[in-house]
DNA sequence: AATTAAAAGTACCAAAACGGTACTGTATAG
DNA sequence: CTATACAGTACCGTTTTGGTACTTTTAATT
């Protein structure tokens, strides 16, 4: 679907509030409170990126998480890395062996290798600091856009969209 | 999962091959034999690229498919917008009114837009005509990556990946 | 006109992924 | 030693996805 999990806009949703309020630790359940989401889906969200490094913990009373670098190096790539891999280590594709042989068109998937690359490199250039600033100037790259039909995550984002066909978050 | 699902993929693949052979008209039989997949499929992925004006149909006997314009004026986001669609017209955001008002994080929205937008045109600037080519120089925007986790759709692409965690396909 | 080739439309179903929740375990502060 | 808070695992309902079948419409050929 080229959309983002509904886990992953938490993600940077939660991280970004790290970020606006570096000086103290959160609580998973103070975050879910202050985000107005589920206590146990906040705690997954976390755990998921504290195991991938982007937010150290203290366990224990008066625990809580805090980001693990300044959030200017933690990048929405990051993120995505995080909280998309959920499950399956190897696929079809591997064990299956190749079916694609026929017709030597698999030069197209060097193709979506570049893509990717591109795509990935457009997610590495936004972090969570620029995240917390409202966008003011030009701080992505490229921002004159004709079509921009967009989406948007779905709680935090999406909630509030205009219209019809406002979810899809299709990116 | 940001991940492409097979449908476009097997678009892009489709595509492709037939902007490889822009003389002919293509069945939908003969496009699933050349390139190994099942008629239905190609059938519906076909049915779709036409609705999408991104093939053109002749019915009847003899009749077929072929590229609605030239394949450098057909881009992968042209591809993904006509095969990602699948459903839904709106969704429980625009329905289930906001919840997500609770402390102003809603300019997250803006954002996301933002890097949306940045994703477009990456994938706008890739169109069939590149994809027909084996990568040579620098066609693509921006080659140079340290980290390309590749991934891989499904069964032109991915088929043939190398190893473990080769799947995922995410962006 | 009949037949045949091929696209168009609709509907359906199994499998997988997503999103969310519960339960149990472990560490730390007071 | 108790309350707090993170850690891990497992489960389940819902939604998407991917694939197939069946019927209808259009056009060429004989």
């Amino acid at each position: 679907m080229l959309r983002i999990s509904k886990l992953t806009d938490y993600g940077t949703l939660i991280l970004t509030h790290m970020a606006g309020h570096p000086d103290r630790l959160h609580s998973a359940a103070g975050l879910a409170e202050a985000l107005g989401l589920g206590l146990p889906t906040v705690s997954k969200v976390l755990k998921t990126l504290g195991r991938h490094e982007l937010v150290s913990s203290q366990r224990g009373a008066h625990g809580g998480y805090a980001l693990a670098r300044p959030p200017d190096r933690i990048t929405v790539a990051d993120v995505i890395d995080a909280l998309e891999e959920q499950a399956f280590g190897l696929t079809e594709c591997s064990s299956s062996s190749g079916v694609c042989a026929i017709e030597s068109d698999c030069r197209i998937r060097e193709n979506w290798m570049r893509i990717n690359t591109v795509v990935r490199q457009a997610l590495q250039a936004v972090n969570i600091a620029d995240m917390v600033h409202p966008v003011h100037g030009a701080a992505f790259p490229a921002p004159h856009t004709t079509e921009h039909r967009m989406h948007g995550p779905a709680r935090s984002a999406a909630a509030c969209l205009p219209a019809a066909r406002a979810d899809e978050q299709e990116i």
